[in-house]
Formats: C-alpha cells, structure tokens, sequence
RNA sequence: GGGCGCUUAGCUCAGCUGGUUAGAGCAUCUCGUUUACACCGAGAGGGUCGAGAGUUCGAAUCCCUCAGCGCCCACCA
C-alpha cells in the first residue's frame, strides 16, 4: 500500500490550504491567448459593508461550477469578481451609527467631506469580510482584476457614460413626480418600492355637491377639483361646473371634471386630487392642466402656507385633528373601518414613501438618439431588441415575457439621489455670487436648496469646477443602479479599449437572481449598449453578455424567506462551511434546484451531501490502497481494459461523460451533478468497487476512472476532489483537461454481460431477504439463462461472493441444473433464470405489446409521410427527421420480433 | 384587474424536444460489521403525476377548463 489517507475527509484541514495554493498558481487568472477562446462571467458584486447569505453563495456556487468546468475544458476562463458600495444602504448604517456616538444630525454637523471620510472608513474596514467569504466558497474568481463599484477608473467610466448622455439630451433634469422618502430624505426609483398592506380608515366627507372619500384627509386643503367617470349618470349634470362651500380652513370654490380613470364603483364614484402628493392624481392633472401645490414639505409635515392651523403638524397628527375639525363642521358622512390600501415604502430601510414633485435628474427611455441597427433608436426600443433577436438570452425562457413587461411600462428613469455616498453628479449650476454664498455656508446643503433659491437653469457637465464664472456642484448623487449597470465593461477597462475589453467582452453569462431582472439587468442592458455604440463597435459587441441565467431564491423549510429575525430555520452559510464543509453546502444549493425556482434548504440536505463528500473520499481511499505508485506513470490505453466488469464501468463512463456535457451545456446543473453522484455511488462504489474486491482486480482502470470522476465532479465540488488529486496527479486538477467521450471504450456485449450478472446478484440478494434466510443457512443457485450464459460464466465467482452463494451452478438451459438439484436437498435452493424467463407467458405478452405498439407507430407514421398535403407544405428537415424515426423504429421492431422467436 | 409559476412517494424535489414498468435524497420497515466508508452495505414498502375534458397508436410531459398555493406588474381615491 502506497498510499495513506486518512479514513474520514476533514473539510477544515483542506479546504484553505488548497484555496491559497489554487490562487498562488496563478490558475484563477487567465492570459489572453489568441489560441483559446475566452469565456466570461462578471460577479454580480456584493454589498461591500455585507456578509455573505445564502444567495451570494448560490450564485458563487453556480458560477464557480460554469468557470471550473469551461476553464478544464480549454477556455480562457475570466471571473471578474468585486463589491458594490451601496450607496443608500451604506450611508445609512453609518449615520445610524454616529448617531449612536453622539452626533444628532451627521450631515449637518460633519458636512460631506467628513461623513464621506467615515463611510470610506467604515467600508475599508468591512470590506475584507465578504471577500473571504467569496474565497470560502471556493470561487475560482481572478481576485487580481478586482473592482469596486467606487474604484477611481469606475468613477471615471460612469462620468464618461453621464457626459455622453447629457450630450445627446437623454440625461435631463426635470420637475416630476417622485418617489420621496422623508426618512431617508431622498427620492427611490419606482421599482426600488414595495408595497404593503395596511389597514387603515377611509373617511366619506361631504365635499360641495358630493360625498367623497379618502383615506388621507390631510392632503386636501387645496383640492380644487372633483373628478368623476364621464358615463356616470349621478354626476352627469355637474360636470364642468363650479361650486363654492365649505370646507376645512373656510370656503373654497371646486369645479368638477371627468375622467375615465375612475372607478364608479368605489365609493361615490367621485373624488378630489391632490396631484403634488399622488402619482395617480399627477399624472390626472397633467392631462387636465391642473396646477399642483405642494400640501406636505420634504419632511413629512404640513406647510405653513398651506394652513395656518395645521402647520407643522406630521400626517398621523394632522388626519385626527382634521377629521375632528370636519366632523365639527358637520361635513363627515361615515367612516369606513374595514378599509385596507397598500402603502408604498422604500425597500432599503422601509420608510413610507410621500410622492412630491421636484427638480430631478432623469433618463429619457424615448428619445431616439442610439444608432442601432441602421436605426435611430430609444433606449427602450434598443433593449426590446437586444432579447427580441436573441442577441441575448434569458434562462429560463418565461422571464423573456416578463422583460418585455416591464419594458412597455417604462417611464423614464430618476437617477439623482439626495445621498452624499455615491458618484456623485458631474453637473456644475450657474449661481450668483449671492446664491454661492448662502449654498456654501451650510454644511448639508442639498438640492432642495437649490429649488428654495430659484437658481438659474444653466447649468455644465463637468467632472472639475468650471473656471469662468459661479458655479456650484449638484449636491446629489447618481442611483447605485447607474454605475453597477456599468459592470461588465467598466470592470475590463473602458472607457479604454484595453487588450482585457478587446479580448473578454462582452461576457457570456451573466448569473444572478431572478429579483433584480429590473433593477439590474436591463439596466446592465441599457448602459453597455448605449456606451458601446458611441464607441461605434457592432451591435453584437455592444451587448454586455449573451446569456442571462437566472436562479431562484433560497427559502427555509417552511417555504418563507429566510431572515435572521427567524433564526430557527435561517440557516448562515458560514456555519454550515464550519460544520460540513464547503463542497456539501455547494452541492446542497446546486442539486434539485432550477434556474428560476425558488428552493427550499434545510440542515439534513446539507448533511447529506456532506455523506457523499465523504463517500467520494474514501471511494478514492480504496481505490488507492489497490494501486502502487508506478500505476500512476503508465499511459493509459484499450489494452488495459479486460474484465466485463472493467468494460461495463469504461462504456457507463463515457455514457456519463456525453450527458454531464449535455447538461452543463444546457445549464442544467442539477441534472449534470446527479448523474455524476448516481455515476460515483450506485455504479462505481456499488458495483464496480464491489467487484473488484474479489479476483478481478485492475488497477489500471480502477484508476482511471477514479480519475475521471475527479475530475467530473471537481467544479461541484473543489475542495475534496483537489485534496485527492494530490496524491495522484503531478499537477492541480483546477487546470486539467475536462475527459472526453471516447467511442473506443464503448463495449456493448460486455456492459450488457456486467448488467446481467448484476441482475442476477441482485435477485438473489432480494429471495434472500424476502425469504428471510436465517443466518449460517447455506444458498445453492441454480443459474440458467440461454445463449448469455457463457458471457456470465467469467463473472461466477463475482456473483457467488456478492450475493453470498455456497455454490452456484450456471448452464444454458434448466435440463442440466435439475438433475444436480438432488445434490443439495437440507439447505435453500434458489432456481433463477434470466430476466423475465422466470415468467415466460408474461414476457413474451410484454414483448409482443411493444411490437403491437412499435407497428401502430410505425403505420401512422407511414400514414402520416404518404399524406401528399404534407409533403408539400413540411419543412424538409422535419420530413427528413420523421424518416429517420421511421427506419429506426422499423430496426427496433426487427430486434423485438427477433426476442419473440428466441424465446 | 393583467401576467407568470407551482401542484409528482410521508417530507424536499428532479423529470429538457410526448415513447419501455414515473425517478432521487431524506424518512419508514427488515437484515447485515465483508479488502474503503455506520457520514456504511443489502433488501422491502410507499405514487390512478391537483381535478376534469381533449389531441395522439401512446400524455406527468402538448391544448382547454377549473381548484388550491405562491410571485410579479398595474391608475382602488
């Protein structure tokens, strides 16, 4: 025994030593060589201030999967990895923070400069975390290419992008209406909201000639107009006239309008609008022409100019105040209890969202300006195309419809927040001399200053200070969406062409959750193509990757989201690399998952997997305690190969070999990963492994097998399969050469012979138990099974050990078995022919319904392929197809109908 | 209101373009320490593939209807 392994697989003792060895051989970083051909995938980056959660390590494990298996198969495997600096998210744990030390309102009291200090103190220090967490998982990913989302060379790429933009007018700044979040003090995106349901009172006033209802009383000092629905009977009559009466701060006059955007079944049927603090109401107003004055200020509280009264008072303070007031008046109708709406609130910290129109920096999604296909073309018509033409495709195909959704939806984009943390907006405003001096003399200037002061339109795009003249930077700063659209073509250097873009761009996959398919993607989409094609490269290099795969969410057992408040059934992927070990926690969040479905994940999987791990390891084990080290030197080759056993393990090999390819092609992980561990457990452990213990010993194949399992199942699982090929392989298996499928290791008589014997076996194995032989009671099987027999005759001792039989008598026929019967007559006797031989009858009825079924096949294809209709209007291919079949299924009727007379 | 997905063994899920007797892991039961592994081995039980109708020689798979669950989108004041 040349060879000595430890008897169980310790993940801890391995896993870091060989990450450090993996990258220290440089293996992770490819060298751009005009003879290989590159292969992509940008990390989708991590929050930097973050720790790694179980869908990081999804995403890890899939991607790592895709660059191992296409690294070992030739490719110049690139994996850009890098973190994201989350602009809202940071900031926001950092002011929290220094309010906890003492500072009230950090803005104010630090001013930018400082804060920004902070937050990139903060990050520097977080920031270590989650790269060792990536490099936990085992991500093969090129850490010397590294980046991050507020690296100098991105800042340079997202003003480059801006510039372009603003030069062709698609950047604009504009009044709209807004998501605003008071308690952020910052404006979200409208995908960026989450809605959540929330019980609340709706109040039916008495407003002029109508009854109207409302779950916001506080918002209506200053309607002005009544909308109802133009076929509505009630308030025909009404419509376009002005009334005068009372409401909650004295008289107000009202004119009533219609619109058919009202629902006559709620409640009255008639409403008033408040179009400064509603989407609905503005766009309404918008087609109306109706003014809009600001009721709640960016606080959340109500405007002095708006009520004397109520001034100053929050929302939640106000409704009560005013429904009293009303209720005094005489003017509450009812209230409604049972009233449920939906509340918009900004998914990053869950504050409620107070719509407000104001002066913000945009995306025009309409403007045709993008030179696309001999077109001009807007950003949305460029991103329907880029998936409508296939230049880009989404696994799995449903999330193409729901792209297309969300495209015909799409207003333009607001990409200006009110946060400090983030790139901030290379656009300088021209302000007096005055104006500079009021701006500069608060430390927390915004852009609500700049609205207060009324200041001059003109403005430049600059990344420095103007010379001439005043001006003053926009305080705000660009939507972290903006610069990690960017990503994949940012990250590989441009606005240079570098050899890197030249040579890795665009992508190949890009891997991520099914969640941010909008956030991220299509906006990914939406700055590669526009940046590109003012570079004036192809269409086809323009995209940033070719295949978008998406994965689904990670859940607990109970099929909820995971979350930390849960910590029953949340599970931290760090503890579960502590206890099983990085491989099984890879394979648990790979197997029996599908692109775009949501998994369920719990300990026992991991734990199971953790088994196979293990089984690997010691498979090897024992597989290395047959060989001697001299093994290792000799050239593998057909001679070498001699048993049926050795022939039936080579040709279920390279069976193996042909669909694990197929699936990984087809981004079928799971399939690929289950075939190999059926390969690894219930072929070669099971049988192969089992036989080989007896005389039929080969170390040459037991070998190489071994070694193509390794490195079949090296991109599940990295770590265990590395540790192994320590001992055998002279360099790392991370760089080896992925098998290929070999027709010259196809036996098909002998692997049948082996399927046999293994039949057989197992039958005995399964009268043995059924028939609950007691213990120290001897077997006698008499085997007789026709012309195969003398294939099996090789295989007697395997079958008399494996199934534990004191003698075994094997003969072509049952004549000569009988007459040895009188031989064994006190211990259990076990009569076995072939498969199916036991019950003639019923094989023989089984074949002749496949034959029944083969010719009525046959015949309505025949059918089908005289139809002269057919012919004519067919595509060749499908004719040629169905000819194929047709001969195929006619050899396969020959070989039934020959099994019939054979029997 | 519009769209999408899921429903397969007790549980968690595979099943790609229709094609032998529908699979795996876990769990259950019965055996078993044998040249690696008890994180093991052998065997067994367990499914009218959500319901109904249709296309087909043939349906878990394709079409339609319905139900339950979940998700996304959208202008319920």
């Amino acid at each position: 025994m040349d060879f000595q392994i430890e008897p169980a697989y310790e993940a801890k003792k391995h896993e870091d030593s060989i990450y450090k060895k993996w990258e220290e051989s440089k293996a992770f970083s490819p060298k751009i060589d005009p003879n290989k051909k590159p292969f992509t995938i940008s990390l989708p980056p991590p929050n930097a201030t973050g720790t790694l959660h179980l869908g990081h390590a999804a995403m890890i494990a899939i991607e790592d999967i895709m660059i191992r298996y296409h690294r070992m198969q030739g490719y110049a495997a690139l994996w850009v990895p890098g973190t994201d600096h989350a602009a809202i998210a940071t900031q926001s744990v950092v002011e929290k923070k220094l309010q906890a030390e003492g500072i009230k309102n950090p803005r104010q009291e630090l001013g930018r400069e400082k804060l920004l200090l902070h937050i990139r103190k903060f990050v520097e220090e977080s920031r270590s975390t989650i790269r060792n967490q990536i490099r936990k998982m085992g991500a093969s990913c090129d850490w010397s290419r590294e980046k991050y989302t507020m690296d100098e060379d991105m800042n340079v790429a997202v003003n480059t992008l801006f510039g372009r933009m603003y030069e062709d007018g698609v950047i604009y700044r504009g009044g709209r209406i807004v998501n605003w979040d008071p308690n952020m003090q910052t404006t979200v995106a409208d995908d960026e909201l989450e809605y959540k349901e929330e019980k609340a009172k709706l109040y039916y006033f008495k407003y002029g000639p109508v009854t109207i209802s409302t779950a916001r009383p506080e918002t209506k000092f200053l309607d002005k107009v009544i909308v109802v629905h133009p076929k509505d009977k009630r308030y025909k009559k009404l419509v376009g006239k002005e009334f005068e009466f009372e409401w909650i701060d004295g008289p107000i006059k009202a004119k009533m309008i219609a619109d058919d955007c009202i629902d006559m079944k709620f409640g009255t049927g008639a409403m008033t609008i408040t179009p400064a603090h509603s989407l609905v109401d503005y766009e309404l107003a918008k087609r109306h022409k109706l003014e809009a004055p600001q009721i709640i200020d960016f606080n959340g509280k109500i405007k002095p100019e708006v009520s004397k009264e109520f001034a100053g008072l929050s929302i939640t303070e106000a409704r009560a105040k005013i429904v009293e007031k009303l209720r005094e008046k005489g003017l509450l109708v009812k209230i409604d209890e049972d009233y449920t709406h939906k509340v918009a609130v900004n998914y990053r910290g869950k504050g409620t969202i107070e719509p407000q129109i104001m002066k913000q920096w945009f995306v025009d999604v309409n403007k045709k300006v993008i030179q696309w296909k001999k077109k001009k073309c807007s950003i949305k018509e460029v991103l329907q195309d880029c998936i409508q033409s296939k230049m880009i495709k989404i696994v799995p195909r449903r999330f193409e419809k729901i792209y297309f959704h969300w495209i015909d939806n799409l207003q333009d984009w607001c990409i200006s927040r009110q946060i400090w943390w983030g790139h901030q907006i290379p656009i300088w405003h021209k302000v007096t001399a005055e104006q500079l001096k009021i701006l500069n003399s608060k430390n927390d200037t915004s852009t609500l200053d700049l609205e207060r002061l009324n200041i001059n339109e003109e403005v430049q795009f600059s990344t420095t200070q103007p010379k001439s003249g005043q001006w003053f930077r926009d305080p705000d700063t660009l939507d972290t969406w903006f610069s990690s659209a960017l990503w994949t073509f940012a990250t590989l250097g441009w606005p240079n062409h570098t050899e890197d873009f030249k040579y890795f761009h665009p992508t190949d996959v890009l891997e991520t959750g099914y969640d941010i398919l909008f956030f991220w993607v299509a906006r990914m989409i939406l700055a590669s193509t526009y940046a590109l094609r003012s570079d004036k490269l192809p269409e086809e290099q323009c995209i940033p990757f070719k295949t978008v795969y998406l994965h689904g969410l990670i859940r607990d057992i109970n099929g909820k989201k995971m979350s930390k408040s849960n910590p029953e059934t949340c599970i931290d992927p760090l503890d579960m690399i502590e206890k099983y070990g990085t491989d099984s926690l890879r394979l648990s969040l790979v197997m029996g998952s599908s692109p775009g479905n949501d998994m369920r994940l719990y300990e026992e999987k991991i734990a199971g997997y953790r088994n196979f791990v293990n089984k690997i390891w010691n498979a090897s084990r024992f597989a290395l305690m047959n060989i001697e080290k001299k093994d290792l030197d000799a050239e593998f080759n057909e001679s070498m190969i001699k048993s049926n056993a050795d022939k039936w393990i080579m040709t279920e090999l390279q069976k193996l070999i042909k669909s694990a390819d197929h699936d990984l092609k087809n981004h079928q992980f799971s399939g690929a990963g289950t075939k190999i561990y059926d390969f690894i457990w219930n072929q070669y452990c099971d049988w192969y492994l089992e036989i080989s213990k007896g005389g039929q010993k080969n170390p040459a194949v037991l070998l190489y097998v071994l070694k193509n399992i390794l490195k079949l199942m090296h991109p599940f699982v990295p770590f265990v399969t590395e540790a192994i090929w320590s001992n055998i392989g002279k360099t790392m298996l991370i760089t080896e050469k992925w098998p290929e499928y070999n027709n010259k290791f196809i036996f098909k008589n002998e692997a049948k012979a082996t399927e046999l014997t293994k039949e057989i076996i197992t039958k005995i194995r399964s009268i043995r138990s059924e028939s609950k032989v007691e213990p120290g009671k001897k077997i006698h099987a008499f085997v007789y099974g026709g012309k195969n027999t003398e294939n099996i005759e090789q295989d007697k001792e395997t079958i008399m050990r494996l199934a534990r039989l004191e003698t075994m008598e094997l003969s072509i026929s049952g004549e000569k078995v009988k007459e040895a019967k009188s031989i064994f007559l006190n211990d259990i006797e076990i009569h076995l022919p072939f498969k199916g031989m036991l019950d003639l009858d019923k094989e023989k009825k089984n074949i002749q319904a496949q034959i029944d079924q083969k010719n009525n096949f046959i015949s309505a294809l025949e059918k089908k392929l005289s139809n002269k209709e057919f012919i004519k209007k067919a595509p060749k291919e499908i004719i040629e197809k169905d000819m194929e079949r047709l001969n195929s299924e006619k050899e396969q009727l020959q070989k039934l109908k020959d099994q019939l007379i054979e029997l």
